[in-house]
DNA sequence: GTCTATAGCTGGATAGAC
DNA sequence: GTCTATCCAGCTATAGAC
């Protein structure tokens, strides 16, 4: 109750910085991703290009801000209880989780998972819940018996290629993402095989 | 010889044209794809924008004429001959290029496969190279009995995603390149299991 | 902190002399 | 066909009044 005054003036301070983020938001899903623009993005927050500067030092400083917000969000979405404890269903429902969330919204996708904006670098900070969400998919590809980096670098290969095919080339159909059960399948078949040998396949990395 | 006049000047034109594009190449190596400025083009082609308007109608008039290259390349580059007749030495073989070729040359790679140009589309013409590249994919996907468009689907997204990984996360590497051969296994042993009780799985579709 | 006004620049595209 | 010169729109970012 009676905090000092600097604290409370921190909270509205990012309180407006939210909404201008959330204005933000609404800007990259009309306009596409590298269309924003700090005139049409302070009109649709109710105030001013030299406002906007007040509570971010750049444009790309707003895009650090919805990098960090994005990565909290995925964090969050793929962290959520599992309703199964099968090693399979649950890496079953990371696919599914992670489909739904990247096709549900496009700019946050491409914000998230490419490069396709010219000068802008993910802070440390923003980047770090990317890394941890990462993390969780690493502990339930382990409860299936998967661990080696080469396997876990060919799942991301698998099902990032499959989102990438789903939002390029059908965009709103289903064609990529029916493939999600069979490659897991797939995925899973071909791990078992190889986990047994992965001492062998390690040295045979470096001949 | 005794070609009428229209004729040679036709070559000329052509030849300045492609002399624009190959400027165009260029400039997007040095200021990446989105980054093309006809300024700077003109620059770099020893000659002014208005000349360049002479020869191209727009900016993604000049856009198409660099995809259309680019698929003939690509074309190109899958037919020639391959050194085996084993299927899956081919299918191999295919892999490997496809992974050169992209690697070896990332502006292309995003002008051809990744839609990051906000206004461009290439022209029917210019995409019928690409079509016809994707065509002799399927061949070689054939003569691995590797036939049905679900199939299909899954090698081009397990392909693609290999590809992106390594030019987003490990450029220059050959963190996700290495793990083509494993890829092929992986794929080829699914399908084979897969492709026996392939008309269950069409009518299984749409339940 | 919020505004008006504008600097300063770069972009694509053109008019018109030669 | 090639140039000089320029238009006009858009952008990021800032100066300065209130």
């Amino acid at each position: 109750m009676s905090y000092p005054a600097a604290d409370w003036r921190e909270t509205r301070r990012e309180a407006a910085r939210a909404a201008i983020v959330e204005a933000a938001w609404a800007a990259v899903e009309d306009e596409g991703l590298a269309g924003l623009s700090l005139r049409d993005l302070a009109k649709r927050a109710g105030t001013t290009t030299p406002t906007i500067y007040k509570y971010f030092a750049s444009k790309n400083d707003i895009y650090d801000a919805m990098f960090g917000q994005a990565a909290a969000e995925f964090e969050a979405f793929l962290a959520a209880p599992y309703p199964s404890e099968q090693p399979r269903a649950a890496l079953e429902e990371g696919v599914r989780r992670f489909f739904a969330f990247c096709t549900s919204d496009i700019p946050r996708y491409q914000l998230l998972f490419q490069r396709t904006i010219p000068g802008f670098e993910p802070s440390p900070e923003s980047f770090a819940a990317a890394v941890r969400a990462l993390a969780g998919t690493r502990q339930v590809l382990a409860r299936n018996g998967v661990t080696g980096t080469r396997q876990v670098d060919l799942w991301t290969a698998l099902t990032t290629g499959l989102v990438d095919q789903q939002i390029s080339n059908d965009p709103g159909g289903r064609r990529w993402t029916r493939l999600a059960e069979d490659s897991v399948t797939m995925f899973l078949d071909h791990a078992r095989k190889t986990s047994s040998s992965s001492s062998s396949r390690r040295r045979r990395q470096r001949p």
